[in-house]
DNA sequence: ATAATGTTGTAAATTTACTACAAGCCAGGT
DNA sequence: ACCTGGCTTGTAGTAAATTTACAACATTAT
């Protein structure tokens, strides 16, 4: 359903006129100049008459060309998604809107770099999980601290552990009834790979969240979900990259609340009530 | 550079004539409109005449009305229904897909809704601090843990404290060059506004991060940035908002960072260098 | 070769964006 | 209170844009 409209053209390219594709072309060469050019313009640039790129813009199941201008428009990469760096000379909102940007389109990204039969085994293991447990360290425990305080709602006994001693202890004595999700930015943090190794020795199953394709921690793991946040500016990769974990882990505790939909439901209520009193 | 064209329309509401003012809100109400309307329906629509729209727009820097609508096509969501709510019948694709939506959605939004002049003021203050103190309770506690990850890092002295005793304690002993941050989602946990309410009395300055603009913490407040996420799937609600304070804490951060550069470039470098022990 | 069909461009119609100017409004001063 | 000068705002007109109707041309089939 996503109506990306360049791609629209692209693939509508063989049932188009033989002017009609001179103006597809022209089109895809510089979609951004269409943007800012009226129709006598692309006309005349792509040789031929205003009709044919009305038609042209029909064939698309477009009005009429503004929509095609308007579609290009919003489809475009548009100078919003910048993945520069911050710069000093930014003001506060430049680099409010770097910032907001980056993380925006990284959250975007990790929809399509997700794999989905990854997804959904990750989804099973933990939904049939005896136990989880979320390992992590640095800006990875908060992740994993994160994930703790969802999942427990769902009454599935877990813990977070931030601490490499705790972790290797906590690993040495899982099941294979029990999961447990390693979260690292780099994936190759050495106490983490430790633990994940030690927890795959007793039999547990190991979710890795990584952001990175090649991270020695991968060979730990039986399902290795890559948050991998593009060459995102070199300041702001540590924090879209936190961001994108936690963006996974929410997809799975849906899934896995999903489940067993009522159950959650009653459970997260209850969670809910319970704090009332806290309430001003 | 290019900022988001809503944001710069809230920003520039004060330097408006009274009937652009009209055609101002006329626009925020329902930007998606705007870009389907001719200069004449927008007129019609926010009860003033063609040439005030065109002033309207000159005023914001740009060329005319179809740079509007340009710019508003290309800021807007891509088009894609998302704040509906997970249903059971989801697909896990599904899932995936409205989670990441709501999530990216929330981000974006965030730039919109984000008051300048107070961010700028949190900026000042967080900069010029003696010392920081960061307090949440539940998933907030998590937020102030990652703020408290990155700005330590900026050789602030600080602290993030979850543990309502602790709050009220280290608050007791602030002093007028201090600053905590404040954060909750619905903005009026009891225990929260107790330490924040002590924490002024102590004369530091508060810096509140809610979702909720009535929330009764902002009493409190010295600066309040709402985090405000709009109606979003209830049971996503307390995901994106959590993700909301995060990109706002990263905002600041990199902010206040930014102040002064090379400090903190060389400060990043340090820490960066102390963990290459830690790795694979 | 010629009719039939499909494709493209010319020219006119309609809508849209923008400009020049005049009417209205709200000060401040007499 | 009433005028006056400046500042807002709307009316009416203009130029330019998009879109339509139709005619000319090319292509294919009979």
């Amino acid at each position: 359903m996503t109506t990306d409209t360049i791609a629209l053209i692209r693939n509508s390219l063989d049932s188009l006129r033989k002017s009609e594709k001179k103006v597809a072309t022209c089109v895809l060469g510089d979609p951004k100049a269409v943007v800012t050019s009226s129709i006598t313009e692309l006309a005349e640039k792509s040789g031929t008459s205003e009709p044919t790129v009305i038609r042209f813009c029909r064939k698309l199941g477009l009005g009429g060309y503004m929509e095609l201008r308007l579609n290009l428009a919003r489809d475009l990469p548009s100078s919003k998604y910048i993945f520069e760096n911050i710069s000093t000379e930014d003001s506060l909102a430049g680099i409010a809107g770097k910032v907001i940007n980056a993380h925006s389109e990284a959250i975007s990204n990790t929809l399509n770099k997700l794999n989905l039969d990854d997804l959904e085994k990750a989804v099973q293991l933990l939904h049939s999980a005896r136990r989880v447990e979320f390992y992590g360290f640095g800006g990875s425990a908060i992740v994993a601290k994160d994930a703790y305080h969802k999942f427990f709602r769902l009454g599935i006994p877990c813990a977070a552990q931030d601490d490499s001693h705790m972790q290797v202890m906590s690993a040495a004595l899982l099941t294979p009834e029990d999961v447990i999700v390693a979260i690292s930015h780099t994936g190759s943090s050495k106490d983490l790979i430790d633990s994940a190794r030690i927890a795959a020795k007793s039999g547990a199953k190991v979710i890795g969240i990584v952001g990175n394709e090649n991270a020695p921690l991968i060979k730990y793991c039986d399902i290795a979900l890559s948050a991998h946040s593009q060459e995102a500016a070199i300041l702001l990769a540590p924090m879209t990259s936190r961001l994108v974990q936690l963006a996974i882990l929410d997809v799975l505790f849906v899934a896995v609340a999903m489940k067993n939909f009522h159950g959650t439901k009653d459970r997260l209520d209850r969670v809910k009530r319970s704090l009332v009193d806290k309430r001003h």
